[in-house]
DNA sequence: TTTAACAATGCAAACATTTGCATTAAATAT
DNA sequence: ATATTTAATGCAAATGTTTGCATTGTTAAA
């Protein structure tokens, strides 16, 4: 007793209720320049009225091409991932095409898995954060030989020849520093990140930078490497922060979480902030602006750096044919938010 | 001068390679029954030697079944919903299914639009939570008639007959302010959310008997409805809050934002946390362990609902055949996790 | 007028797989 | 030995669209 199901209406269906062939449809149907106005009319009239609609599937197999776009990230819930990919979606739906998400939970075995399954399903093309654990990247490479083009973004490895979406991590770390310079610091710590990960090698390089430029010595013992970036591994480096003297007057930190750590701890010890030790962060977390005092921060632009891979992504896809691009490098624009914690001029 | 691309291995190939018919590979692909262990073995052999994997367009082309779930959400990038998309996709990437994700942003119009777009794409399945905006199903109804399984999370109406996937946000707001009650207030307020979503409406439901069952007034002055529970809001509800006399001893809110909000304010105005007055807040944010003291939460398994959601949908597009299953409702535990704004005995 | 050029359209193959039905071979029952 | 059943496999159709090439009709050039 099975349903009988509707049969879904075809071009052949459109070609005979007009007596054209079903290639004059489908040329209709992808703007083929062959085409007179006057039939292009007449289709488009009998298209709507019938309510037809391609295939997706029959397109993709008889072209080989699809409309979905393969993104590979970490974690889907990491606040910079989700913003990410709404982005993406954001930009891919207006032109078009689809996303599918993927999580490699960091792991290189299932990241190479993904990639591999995007390039037997044909994906238009394909997005990734690449994870921790990923320090080859013969995987991506075939994906090229696939004609399949692909953006990496936010972390990457000069090894990888690809477009590539970031934000200027140096740039942005001594902007804040010098940011806490100029509000008359000068005796400043660093809350690093993984120093294995490239874009946290770049926020400590731009924080040395910005010291050495202002003729501030460097300290190894007011840089504390992180491994996470945790708010608990924060508190830790916190700790040790606030009783070294001089007291660091100014303290960068890598992420808002250890921020607000600092933030919590430095305020336990009774010192004022931003009159004693100034504090600024990194990402623009939400949590930023509900601690008190709201935290200075840098904004990371995920939601933009989203949009951005997704546009280049297109743009490649749709090129394809010719050849013509290689492979770009965007780099997104990053705002320091000034708020109360680094902000002394206005106390 | 384009390149030539290595033709892709197919059923074909196998089946010359080995004598025997396209139908046999792909009976042995498909495990089919009436395949002799003998042959099943020698296909296996030749597929992994000459690499071959089906092509999953083909595939879908001629079975009219595709992998792919579609997820339809407001937004991305809100924490709850990036929670439950990854559990989805751990899920069904786990059973061999990608997810296509695509945001409404609360816009119905918006909403309509990739459904049909799922439906004609002939998804295997759909799970959505539907925007604000929606008040009809319609879109969702005709998913059924095309035999396209759905699961509706979160956000739901009982004009929506559908899989659902919820959590209990009565007995969560019920057990949350028995808790406050047993802490020992007596004069609780709540900060609610908006009375048009079902979900906030039964928050308060639940936060109202649980006054009813202990014998406890339900003052209106008490009750503070938000539009958006934003975190601006929750301020201006607090301020209104700290001013009435007596005072509130306890402050349930419909999330952790307008929690903070309450805490902020409330220690302003130098009232101590949880001493005189205790706050619990909704869906344990990461916010709610930072700030100081740590806000009692409940946490709202967002994750386990996406993991959830994908498990009975999928269970019921393959057990489509039989028509067996209609649709089935399921509610998530929740836990209320106490932490030091609404724990006075520890003090 | 004849020819060439071009615009518009049609024809039919091709795509990789699935599946109902047919066929064959082998095994069992008569 | 014959008939019947069962197991394993093959045949071939069918799926909806795209696209290279062929065809037709029309217009411009010679």
């Amino acid at each position: 007793m099975k349903k009988k199901e509707a049969a879904r209406i075809t071009i052949k269906d459109i070609a005979k209720a007009l007596n054209l062939s079903t290639a004059t449809i489908s040329r209709v149907l992808s703007n083929h320049p062959a085409i007179s106005e006057n039939t292009k009319k007449i289709v488009n009239e009998k298209v709507k009225e019938m309510g037809f609609s391609l295939d997706p599937i029959a397109s993709s197999f008889r072209s080989k091409k699809t409309k979905s776009i393969g993104v590979v990230c970490p974690r889907i819930d990491i606040d910079f991932h989700s913003k990410v990919i709404s982005g993406i979606e954001e930009y891919a739906y207006k032109r078009g095409y689809q996303i599918t998400i993927f999580q490699s939970n960091d792991s290189y075995a299932k990241e190479k898995e993904i990639v591999q399954m995007l390039e037997t399903s044909l994906a238009a093309g394909v997005i990734i954060c690449p994870g921790l654990e990923t320090k080859k990247y013969d995987h991506l490479k075939k994906l090229d030989k696939s004609n399949i083009p692909l953006v990496v973004y936010d972390r990457t490895s000069e090894q990888l020849k690809a477009s590539k979406v970031l934000i200027n991590d140096f740039e942005a770390s001594y902007n804040a520093t010098i940011h806490l310079i100029e509000q008359g610091c000068s005796n400043i710590a660093h809350i690093a990140g993984n120093q294995n990960v490239d874009i946290f090698k770049s926020r400590l390089a731009g924080f040395k930078r910005a010291l050495e430029e202002h003729g501030l010595p460097y300290q190894e013992a007011l840089i504390k490497e992180t491994k996470n970036l945790s708010y608990d591994e924060g508190k830790k480096a916190a700790q040790e922060l606030v009783s070294i003297t001089p007291r660091p007057d100014g303290v960068f930190c890598a992420n808002d979480y250890t921020a607000a750590a600092v933030l919590k701890v430095f305020r336990h010890n009774g010192i004022p902030i931003p009159k004693e030790t100034a504090i600024v962060g990194f990402s623009n977390y939400p949590i930023s602006t509900i601690l008190e005092p709201q935290i200075s921060s840098v904004d990371d632009s995920a939601y933009d750096m989203g949009l951005v891979a997704a546009k280049i992504l297109i743009q490649q896809i749709e090129d394809k044919e010719m050849q013509i691009l290689d492979y770009q490098e965007v780099t997104i624009k990053t705002k320091l938010i000034i708020r109360e914690s680094s902000n002394r001029k206005q106390i």
